[in-house]
DNA sequence: GTCGCTTGCCAC
DNA sequence: AAACGTGGCAAGCGAC
């Protein structure tokens, strides 16, 4: 198939009349792709912009005919497909080039569908769906790229390796969209794809809006964590407290006997066991602590730097992630450079993210919706009635089970009880997280089990019904079915994830529907960030009554999950880390904006 | 010096 | 009988 396949490096007007006239021709798919010096929208730009089909392939030098791709992308009425249109598009329209969204195809959330729990990378989509040879070119252009010491954002243009097979990557996408459309967006999956593209778009002005660093902040709180690291570092007595190796050493010398082990046999010295032998060696406490701090500056207050300082990401103050809008097999979004969505809770390094002068974060988030996704789908008639009493079901779990009198330490059994279900954890995992040992976990888990009857026939029955898809066969490869239809396939010899998968990846697409509806609810400028169940919007202050009431009115869900209502805390702050406020301490004082007095309650 | 594996840890 | 899901990512460390 792709033996056919011409490729053109445009370089005079002759080339880019030839060009003109194929792109006349009719054909299902166009694909556009660029190729660029890097992945982040803020300090890399185009080089190459490609547009293909299944015959023809054509690479254009940005610096020369960025004007005639721009016209290419402005005119051409039929569908375009790029194979990451989040990437693309955000890229394009950095420099001012909008694909109509009424036109825009991926063939990435083709690949998606097609098999979420397979690579969809472009060269590894078409070589499973289009052509076993489609990774070829890669390997040719990492070695010349070697050979020539070039990197993406050095190596020449007119270098065949890179234009031929950037060229050849639209002609791989429109092949894949060609391939995958009838059975993905055209046809059974008409609804998840349609939610997926919508979300790309959303997706895309939000990474270009980006979040604003706090940098007379970031600095004085990197500062204070190397100064208490400095002053724990003497008391540690090991050269590097990062290394396992020395640091079970070093509690060996001070007589501690180790006995976790790691997956390949060592001695762990993890957090848990740290915290273990805290008591009696209270260097394991400074450990501890050195390996926080040490992580809160390498991990995230130098990457909110500026770029070009070590390992920053930020530009002129801004960061600007990226979304794999299908980052994990269950469909969940997934976000890096950095990794926004695992920032440590509390203010120590969310304060480092700010809202912009005059605005203020408006945070929204799903109250329990695991959990409430678990009770519909098993229609466990307990734990509905409890949310319609609007009461908290660990709450309700724990007075149940313990009585009136339930302490704190029985509800976070309770709780963890709710969260093993929805993982699929067995007894003992549940005994470890829970902090009991696995006699009363067991126990406690029959009455868990005698309460929500229909939470254990719903994961049965979801094991069974994956089996039978699997042909009954542990080697076999079943599915489940999410609120939109699509499927996720499940390895019959895990078949106990699929209820963690049916309410993991149901969630997820009840929260891209919500991004597409505030969307259309006028929000869409001012969304930022997703974080599975949360949503962050960044409003201009006079704004933020309007928004709020927005949110509230068009967040809570009665329609993937019947029988209960998806409830939605909503919070108002200009500073990240202050929705923490009440449970952290300000690492580093600061005083609220102005325009939040009146807005946060 | 780079690469890949291992360990550990952050979030939901 | 067994079995805590989904990710991103850094440092250490040994191998090349």
């Amino acid at each position: 198939m792709l033996d056919d396949i011409q490729l053109h490096l445009v370089e005079s007007l002759d080339d880019v009349e030839q060009m003109m006239q194929w792109l006349g021709e009719r054909r299902e798919w166009l694909a556009v792709d660029v190729e660029t010096t890097g992945l982040n929208v803020g300090c890399d730009w185009i080089r190459l912009c490609q547009f293909g089909d299944g015959a023809h392939g054509w690479a254009l030098d940005w610096r020369d005919w960025r004007g005639v791709c721009a016209e290419v992308v402005r005119k051409y009425d039929r569908p375009m497909v790029t194979h990451n249109l989040l990437f693309d598009s955000k890229m394009l329209k950095a420099d001012g080039v909008v694909i109509p969204q009424r036109l825009a195809h991926c063939s990435m959330i083709m690949s998606h569908l097609a098999d979420p729990a397979g690579y969809f990378d472009l060269k590894g989509s078409a070589s499973r769906w289009v052509d076993k040879r489609a990774r070829a070119g890669q390997g040719l252009l990492k070695a010349a790229m070697a050979q020539g010491g070039w990197t993406w954002a050095t190596i020449p243009v007119h270098v065949p390796a890179y234009w031929q097979y950037s060229a050849m990557d639209t002609c791989l996408s429109a092949l894949l969209a060609e391939r995958l459309w009838s059975e993905t967006g055209g046809g059974p999956y008409r609804e998840a794809y349609e939610l997926e593209l919508a979300t790309i778009h959303c997706l895309r002005e939000a990474e270009l809006a980006g979040l604003l660093v706090d940098e007379e902040y970031r600095r004085a709180a990197t500062e204070k964590l190397e100064v208490e690291i400095a002053w724990l570092q003497p008391q540690i007595p090991c050269e590097n407290p990062g290394s396992d190796q020395q640091v079970v050493a070093l509690l060996q010398a001070q007589g501690a006997v180790l006995f976790v082990r790691t997956e390949h046999g060592n001695l762990s010295v993890d957090k848990s066991v740290l915290a273990y032998l805290e008591p009696q060696f209270p260097v394991a406490g400074l450990i501890r602590a050195w390996r926080q701090k040490r992580r809160f500056v390498d991990n995230y207050l130098l990457k909110f730097a500026e770029v070009g300082s070590k390992r920053g990401l930020a530009v002129e103050g801004v960061l600007r992630a990226s979304t794999q809008p299908v980052g994990a097999k269950t469909g969940r979004m997934s976000v890096k450079d950095p990794p926004l969505q695992t920032l440590p809770r509390g203010r120590v390094v969310r304060d480092a993210i700010v809202a912009r002068p005059g605005h203020v974060f408006v945070g929204a988030d799903f109250a329990g919706m695991e959990m409430r996704a678990l009770a519909s789908f098993a229609h466990e008639e307990n734990m509905l009635a409890a949310y319609a009493r609007g009461e908290d079901l660990h709450n309700f779990v724990a007075r149940t089970l313990y009585g009136e009198a339930f302490t704190k330490l029985e509800r976070t059994v309770c709780k963890n009880a709710g969260f093993a279900k929805v993982y699929g954890a067995g007894v003992e995992k549940f005994a470890v997280t829970a902090k009991i040992d696995v006699p009363t976990a067991t126990a406690f888990l029959e009455r868990y089990d005698a309460m929500f009857p229909g939470v254990k026939e719903f994961m049965e029955a979801n094991v069974r019904e994956v089996m039978a898809r699997a042909g009954g066969q542990r080697n076999g490869t079943g599915y489940v079915v999410l609120t939109d239809g699509r499927r996720l396939p499940v390895p019959g010899e895990k078949a106990y994830v699929s209820t963690n998968y049916k309410i993991q990846g149901s969630c997820a697409v009840t929260t891209k529907q919500k991004i597409v509806e505030l969307d259309a609810a006028g929000l869409g400028p001012y969304f930022r960030l997703a974080v599975h169940d949360e949503l962050l919007y960044e409003v201009p202050h006079p704004l933020v009554r309007r928004a709020r009431e927005v949110i509230e009115r068009v967040m809570p869900d009665r329609i993937n999950f019947p029988g209960v209502v998806l409830e939605v805390d909503t919070d108002v702050f200009d500073r990240w880390g202050y929705h923490y406020r009440e449970d952290y301490p300000s690492f580093i004082p600061t005083e609220p904006a102005p325009w939040l007095t009146g807005v946060a309650t």
